[in-house]
DNA sequence: AATTACTCTGTTACCGATAACATAAAGAAA
DNA sequence: TTTCTTTATGTTATCGGTAACAGAGTAATT
């Protein structure tokens, strides 16, 4: 294996000085530098994390918390994890998924969090290393989201466009800040055109949203619109309109909210407002990242503009194009 | 920080007995034994992965490679990183994830592959570090995998028990091992009871069987049943069953595999062929340290025996207790 | 009783990096 | 020119463990 040590020998210079390379390059000359380059190529030299984490008093390990039960765990968080994973192995970080099973707080040199309720924000401000909240939060911590109060104005303002007269909200049935950004989303860009908003929530399984339209469709007249919460919702009320045999997307349209694998399941194929996840996942990174090499300095928060993704739930041309 | 220094001065032994207590206790007598694990109970005493990766000239980090495209890259795999990811939290190894998108080899004491393709065992036969895959192959390496052929005959068996007289199978259109177990499981099940296998392929995505259903409907004639290699499959199955307004599960039955996620958004919900994901990502993990351990020796193959759940795609009582 | 073998515990050196300090060389100020 | 800074590089000690060797004590063999 190549060392610091070897790379030394090879470039003629100190360990201290290929370390200083690495480290602290402007306190080293640039012909010094030159060399050091040109034999860590040579050699192929790979720094040792072991090494460095033990030299530093550091770990090179992040820990990702997912506080939420596994058959909720939308395939949303294996995008997630790509992005995290992606930024992590660039710093030589590597990653612990902790969940509700195997829980153990262990040690590692930041922490990120998601899937994060009330009740637990009591144990994490306790927590003495760098966090990074994955998702809204209302005490205050660092985080990366998407922007949800956009996303549903998107969403809402398509289906208006597409001529959908009336308009109703189908969202979660959860205190969480996301879900209220989503339908502030929704209420004010309905306000704005002089419309009624109505909300309508259940948990977030297709089913009740299916169960839910084909119940009340006598309720829903021709052109109505369905702006949702997730696609997961969005697919149980496209369900619930098949069951009755509706015209979509000429009678009622769906959009839903996430863009992540099941928008491809649904059929028709369902508008979604799509989620950069795996950008969002770099950048919770970067952000633990930089936080720990700043000694746990806030960080602030990250929004992420979502993408409006037209389909067949809301729009006709979409659905022939495939 | 609490070192193996200060728990042998507590303990008034010396590092090296400390060291062995937690290596190699055979090494060491009770009474000593016992000292030494009160005062590591009693300062709360975590070893350092870094120094100890450092002197064992380890890495701790193991990488998972997943060779798939991201969009096919279905929850399945969440499932899949949890298990691992848990049992190498248990040996203080943490993971590194690597995709297609961030290919870098990087350095660790192991890997686990999945997702191969027959371009890929060339590259893999290169790696010098411990391999272990998962789903089989046929090249022998160390693997993990569902009991693929036992999958589809309990699938088969269940549709001839639910008294479907035609069974068609539904497959993937790719070259690999897990495939052909599936339809050897339905062939070899048809055969034992005297009927006729019939096998469609398509890529896995919903859309496809989906179209195929519906395109060849007037085919299927009543009390046909459909064993699918996948829940993707199966959706696009019932989807298509659907669109002709067809009866299921009484005049048409439909049967997945994987049970991992999508078959709770199918509606009727999908019966399927569970794989038990978790366990058999611990597995991975597991016999991957292992060979760590053992300096790579062999260590065979482990499949899982998966199981059949019942849902209104193939029994009418399961759909009402919901 | 003396020699040998065996067990158990301690000492030393080292894994590969980095921080802190020391020193040499170059430039600025007197 | 001499002295004081400043800058660039090298030396030493250290992070927290472990393997290899050393040594003390006990048991077995003659």
């Amino acid at each position: 294996m190549v060392t610091l040590s070897d790379v030394a020998k090879k470039a003629n210079v100190s360990k201290m000085t290929v370390s200083r390379v690495i480290n602290h390059p402007e306190q080293v000359t640039d012909e010094l530098k030159e060399l050091v380059f040109k034999a860590m190529k040579e050699l192929n030299y790979k720094p040792n994390v072991a090494a460095k984490a033990l030299a530093n008093n550091r770990t090179q390990v992040v820990k990702l918390f997912i506080l939420e039960e596994m058959d909720t765990t939308e395939p949303y968080y294996m995008n997630l994890l790509m992005g995290i994973s992606k930024e992590l192995d660039k710093h030589q970080y590597s990653l612990q998924l902790v969940t509700e099973n195997s829980f153990d707080m262990g040690i590692s040199d930041g922490y990120i969090i998601t899937g994060m309720r009330d009740q637990d924000y009591e144990w994490i401000g306790r927590i003495e290393k760098p966090v990074v909240l994955f998702g809204e939060n209302r005490y205050g911590y660092d985080h990366v989201d998407t922007n949800n109060v956009k996303g549903t104005s998107l969403s809402t303002e398509h289906m208006i466009k597409q001529g959908y007269e009336h308009i109703h909200f189908i969202g979660i049935d959860v205190n969480e800040p996301f879900e209220y950004a989503r339908e502030v989303g929704y209420i004010n860009t309905m306000q704005k055109h002089g419309r009624v908003p109505i909300i309508h929530r259940f948990e977030n399984r297709s089913r009740y949203a299916s169960q839910f339209i084909a119940e009340n469709f006598q309720d829903f007249p021709k052109k109505t619109g369905f702006v949702c919460s997730t696609d997961r919702l969005g697919i149980g009320v496209e369900r619930g309109l098949l069951r009755k045999k509706a015209n979509i997307p000429d009678d009622y349209g769906v959009i839903g909210f996430d863009g992540v694998f099941l928008d491809q399941i649904a059929f028709p194929r369902l508008s979604t407002v799509k989620q950069p996840v795996i950008e969002m996942g770099e950048a919770c990174a970067k952000m633990l990242l930089n936080k720990i090499e700043q000694k746990g300095a806030p960080q602030g928060i990250r929004l992420f503009d979502p993408e409006l993704i037209i389909r067949g739930s809301t729009d006709k041309e979409s659905e022939a194009l495939i």
